[in-house]
DNA sequence: AATCCGCACAACCGCAGGAGT
DNA sequence: AACTCCTGCGGTTGTGCGGAT
C-alpha cells in the first residue's frame, strides 16, 4: 500500500557498477542468497541501495543471463508477444529464457519498434474489419502501438501505463492488420469490450500447451512458431461490420472456445 | 585530430501491490 | 483498518562508444 521510503541517498554510489562491487555483490548472494535486498548492501558492505543491487544482480549479475545479441527468432517473439501482451516487458521477459525485462524493453525501443514503424509505412498493409463481441470477466483494449490493455478493472499501475491511450471512439472494431510476418489485431472500442481473465497473461500464458487450438483457429505464424489469433468475424468494411454486431455479439460460443483453448496456446520455443 | 551525433544499454526513479504488524 | 516495509514493474535518463563530418 504505502509507497517505500525514498532510499536514503546519502553516502549511497550510484552510477555504473565497478567489478569489484560485482563481485561482492555476486559472493555474497551466492553465500547468502538475497532474502532481503534492503538488508543486502549493508551487509555485503557495499555503498548502494539495495534497489540499485537487486537491479543490477536481477538485470546483469544473474548467472542465468543470456548475453549477446538477440536472434531473429527472439526478435519475432518479443514483437509478437508485444503484440500480444503490450509493455508487460516482465510477463514477456518470463517467455524468453535468459533475457530481462529490462534488456527486451531496450531492444524494442531501439530496434524492434523502428523496424516495427518502417516495415508498416513501407510495405502495402491491407486493413480489414472485425467485429468484437461482448464478453465476460475482464476488459481488453489495446493502446495506440497496438498493445493489449485492460481499462477498468486494471490496477492502478497498469492504468498509469495507458495514459497515452486514445480516448474512446464510437466505433465498435477489431483491425487486424496483416504484415508480411504477422498480424496484429486491434481493438478500437471502449463500449463493446472483450473480456479475459487477468490470469491468462500470467498463468495461461507461460504454461505447457498443446497444438490443438492452432488447427481450429486463426493462427499467425512466425519462425516457424504458430500462435493463435483471436477467432472473429472478418468484416469487408465499417458499415458493414456494424450491422454485423448484434450477430456477433450473441455468439457467445466464440469466447467460450477461446477460453477453453487457452490452456492449449503454444508454448514459445526456447533459444 | 577534433567535434558532433545517434545508438545501445545500464541504471535510476517513481509508483503500486502485497505481506506483515 | 491503517500503517510500514519490501519488492517488482515500467518509463525515463545517463553514459559510453562508434561512425560521420
Amino acid at each position: 500500500m504505502g509507497r517505500a521510503p525514498c532510499c536514503e541517498k546519502m553516502g549511497l554510489k550510484k552510477g555504473p557498477w565497478s567489478h569489484d562491487e560485482d563481485q561482492i555483490l555476486i559472493s555474497y548472494i551466492q553465500l547468502n542468497g538475497h532474502p532481503n535486498w534492503r538488508a543486502l548492501p549493508k551487509h555485503a558492505g557495499l555503498l548502494r541501495c539495495g534497489k540499485s543491487c537487486r537491479l543490477r544482480w536481477i538485470n546483469y549479475l544473474r548467472p542465468d543471463i543470456k548475453r549477446g545479441s538477440f536472434s531473429k527468432e527472439e526478435e519475432d517473439s518479443i514483437i509478437h508477444l508485444h503484440e500480444l501482451l503490450g509493455n508487460r516487458w516482465s510477463v514477456i521477459a518470463a517467455k524468453l529464457p535468459g533475457r530481462t525485462d529490462n534488456e527486451i524493453k531496450n531492444v524494442w525501443h531501439t530496434h524492434l519498434k523502428k523496424r516495427l514503424e518502417t516495415h508498416q509505412t513501407t510495405s502495402n498493409v491491407s486493413k480489414k474489419r472485425f467485429t468484437m463481441s461482448k464478453c465476460t470477466t475482464k476488459a481488453l483494449h489495446f493502446d495506440e502501438s497496438d498493445s493489449v490493455v485492460e481499462p477498468d478493472h486494471k490496477t492502478p499501475n497498469e492504468k498509469r501505463n495507458m495514459s497515452n491511450q486514445p480516448s474512446s471512439s464510437e466505433s465498435s472494431t477489431l483491425t487486424e492488420v496483416a504484415t508480411d510476418s504477422y498480424v496484429v489485431t486491434k481493438v478500437e472500442d471502449n463500449e463493446h469490450e472483450a473480456f479475459i481473465d487477468d490470469s491468462f497473461w500470467s498463468d495461461e500464458l507461460s504454461g505447457d500447451q498443446g497444438d490443438n487450438f492452432v488447427k481450429s483457429n486463426l493462427v499467425t505464424k512466425v519462425s516457424g512458431v504458430e500462435f493463435p489469433m483471436i477467432p472473429i468475424t472478418l468484416m469487408e468494411d465499417k458499415d458493414e461490420s456494424d450491422q454485423n454486431i448484434g450477430s456477433v455479439t450473441n455468439d457467445m460460443s466464440i469466447w467460450s472456445d477461446i477460453f477453453t483453448h487457452i490452456e492449449e496456446l503454444p508454448d514459445l520455443p526456447e533459444f
